[in-house]
DNA sequence: CCAATGTCAGCATAACTGACATCA
DNA sequence: CTGATGTCAGTTGTGCTGACATTG
C-alpha cells in the first residue's frame, strides 16, 4: 500500500459522502438529491439568483450550472421567473418542494457528519474541516 | 457564506489537485495524466497485476478499471501480456514510457503537496491526511 | 456446475469548450 | 459596439449496471 496520495484520498472521501447521501435520501423516502444539486441549493439566496451568479459562486461554468438548474427545474425543485428589472435576467428560486427537500438533505448531511465524527473522532473531523476551509489559493504552481 | 458543507469542500479540494496536476504535467511537457490514471499506476505492482485485482485495490468495478487500463494502453503507458500460469488472466504492467510518466506525476504531486503545505501550514496538511486516511467504514448509515 | 476474468454495450453525472441570440 | 446572460450542441472523464464468453 506504501501510501495513498492526497488527491485519491480526497476523491474517496467525496464518494463516501455521495453514496451515503444518496442512500440516506432513499431511506428517508426522498428523491436522491446529489451533492452537486445540493451545492446549487446552498448557493441560492432567498431573493432569487441568476444562473450566471450561481456559476460564479460555485466556481464552475455558466453552462454547467445551467444544466444542473434545468434538471432541478424538471424535478420541480426550482423555478425561474423573469426579473422585472432586466429582461435578460432570470431569477432562480426554490419551490416549496425544493425548500422541503433542501431541509431534508441538509439534515441528512449533518447526520452523516455526526456519524463520521463517531467513527474517526470529533477532533479529526474538526481538523479536516479546518484544513479544507483554509484558502488554498489558485491551483497553479508559480511554475517558472 | 454561513458554512460550506463537507462534501462540497472535499469536491473543491479534489478539483484543486486535478487542475493543478494537469497544469503541472503540461508545464513539464508531459501528457496530462489525470488523478484517476495515476491511481492505476499506484495500484500496480511490478510483477504485473490483473484488472480484477486492480479493481479490488482501487475499490471500483472491474469494468471501470478495464476502461481506465485500456485508455492507458492506447497511450502507450501500460501493456498487457498473457499469464503463462492461467489463460484467462492478463498481466498488466507499465511500459518504459509508463514508468517515466509515473515518476514525473508522483514528483509533481509531491511538489503540489509541499506547495500546499506552504499555503495552509504543514500541521494542517498532516491532519488532513490523517483524517482522510482513517477508516471511515461503509458509507451506509445503520439506517433503521 | 460454479466462480473468476475479461470484455462489450449502454447509461448517468458533472464537468468542459464553442457558438449564438438577446438585451443593457 | 461591448459585454453579460441564457441557451443549444457536442465532448470528456469517471463511475455504474447488465450481459456474455472463456477458463480453472
Amino acid at each position: 500500500m506504501t501510501e495513498r496520495n492526497l488527491p485519491q484520498l480526497l476523491g474517496d472521501a467525496r464518494r463516501w459522502f455521495d453514496e451515503a447521501l444518496a442512500e440516506a435520501m432513499r431511506a428517508a423516502g426522498e428523491k436522491p438529491v446529489t451533492i452537486g444539486q445540493q451545492a446549487v441549493f446552498a448557493a441560492l439566496d432567498p431573493g432569487g439568483t441568476t444562473v450566471a451568479e450561481l456559476s460564479r459562486r460555485m466556481g464552475v461554468t455558466r453552462q454547467s450550472t445551467h444544466q444542473a438548474v434545468q434538471a432541478l427545474v424538471r424535478l420541480g425543485l426550482l423555478e425561474q421567473s423573469p426579473d422585472p428589472a432586466s429582461a435578460r435576467r432570470l431569477r432562480t428560486v426554490m419551490t416549496e418542494e425544493g425548500h422541503r427537500v433542501d431541509r431534508v438533505a441538509r439534515a441528512q448531511i449533518a447526520r452523516l457528519e455526526e456519524e463520521l465524527a463517531g467513527r474517526i473522532g470529533g477532533a479529526a473531523l474538526r481538523e479536516l474541516r479546518r484544513a479544507l476551509s483554509a484558502d488554498w489559493g489558485p491551483p497553479f504552481p508559480e511554475d517558472a
